[in-house]
DNA sequence: CGGCTGTACTG
DNA sequence: CAGTAC
DNA sequence: GCCG
């Protein structure tokens, strides 16, 4: 029963859109037409009824566990998330997921993250001015709730390290910011933390998981903090708004693909497999668009005048 | 013409 | 490396 | 339907 993650299972119960079961109708043709013609599948009729269908997909809401470990802990016996609290094996992160599962669930009201984004930001300047805060995610696509906060944060001066290795005021941001954040009592509980801007292994993106309250409360909410090298913002900021189909694109036929385009030059091209593409320095200001899910989305840097 | 996002952490 | 997350 |  469990969904197998690459296999054409999981997106033939996942995912009946049209355009999969035309894509796919050679492999399934006789579910595919009672999907179809009925709309359903009679032999799952009764799978969201199934114990261990329900128990497996609660366990795969914790943060931090997904199908294979929920799996596990259903074999091991466990039923509930209660039950889940007596689990030594547990990772630390997915402690924390389940002891605040509840909070996390809890959406946030758009105005709050308004707030808490103008907090964030006011926090950044502190430590490095004419730093620029954006929180992403649902909330820039206009949504009246949010799940969780997606910060996607730069600098105009933020150079790719490999470039400019001296100058790169991204560099050793995140580690003061989190810390300050700490201080302050917003930032409550990490759930991954990996810097990579003090080095020249990697594309320079600093990244940040963890819970944070909105001030005056202790409700934990998933926050995101993303640095980005400056010549990479605009992908990152892209990204992190999402939604997720246009940025993972799901495995769609090409024409759902997002194209990008750049309304002033230079003209870009970006291979629909590249997660992202360089913009150069000196092309003054620009705008980059992607269409997708018939509409575009566009990013103008934050610092042009 | 087959295949279908891409990348990084934790343990 | 497997599992997980975005 | 686009990419390698």
């Amino acid at each position: 029963m469990a969904a197998m993650k690459h296999g054409y299972e999981y997106w033939y119960w996942y995912d009946t859109e049209v355009p999969y079961e035309v894509w796919y109708a050679g492999k399934y043709p006789v579910r595919i037409q009672e999907i179809v013609s009925t709309g359903k599948l009679s032999k799952l009729e009764h799978f969201e009824t199934d114990e261990k269908v329900r128990t497996v997909s609660l366990f795969g809401e914790v943060w931090g566990i997904g199908p294979a470990t929920a799996l596990k802990l259903y074999d091991k016996g466990h039923r509930t998330l209660d039950d889940l609290k007596n689990e030594d094996s547990l990772t630390n992160a997915q402690r924390l997921g389940l002891k605040y599962f509840d909070d996390i669930k809890t959406r946030i009201p758009r105005h709050e993250v308004q707030e808490m984004e103008q907090l964030l930001q006011k926090a950044a300047e502190e430590i490095l001015p004419e730093v620029v805060v954006i929180c992403g995610g649902s909330y820039r696509r206009g949504k009246a709730s949010c799940g969780d906060m997606d910060i996607v944060i730069t600098h105009p001066d933020g150079k790719r390290l490999i470039n400019l290795p001296s100058s790169s005021s991204n560099i050793g941001f995140l580690r003061k910011y989190v810390k300050h954040l700490k201080d302050i009592k917003f930032l409550r509980e990490d759930l991954i933390f990996s810097i990579h801007s003090e080095e020249d292994t990697d594309t320079g993106v600093d990244t940040y998981f963890g819970l944070c309250t909105y001030p005056g409360r202790e409700l934990r909410h998933r926050i995101d903090l993303k640095v980005y090298p400056r010549d990479i913002y605009a992908f990152g900021l892209i990204a992190w708004t999402g939604n997720d189909v246009l940025n993972r694109s799901s495995p769609r036929p090409g024409r759902f693909r997002p194209s990008l385009e750049v309304s002033f030059r230079p003209c870009l091209k970006v291979s629909s497999y590249q997660s992202y593409a360089l913009l150069p320095e000196e092309s003054g200001t620009w705008e980059l668009k992607v269409y997708a899910q018939k509409s575009y989305q566009s990013v103008t840097p934050h610092w042009v005048k």
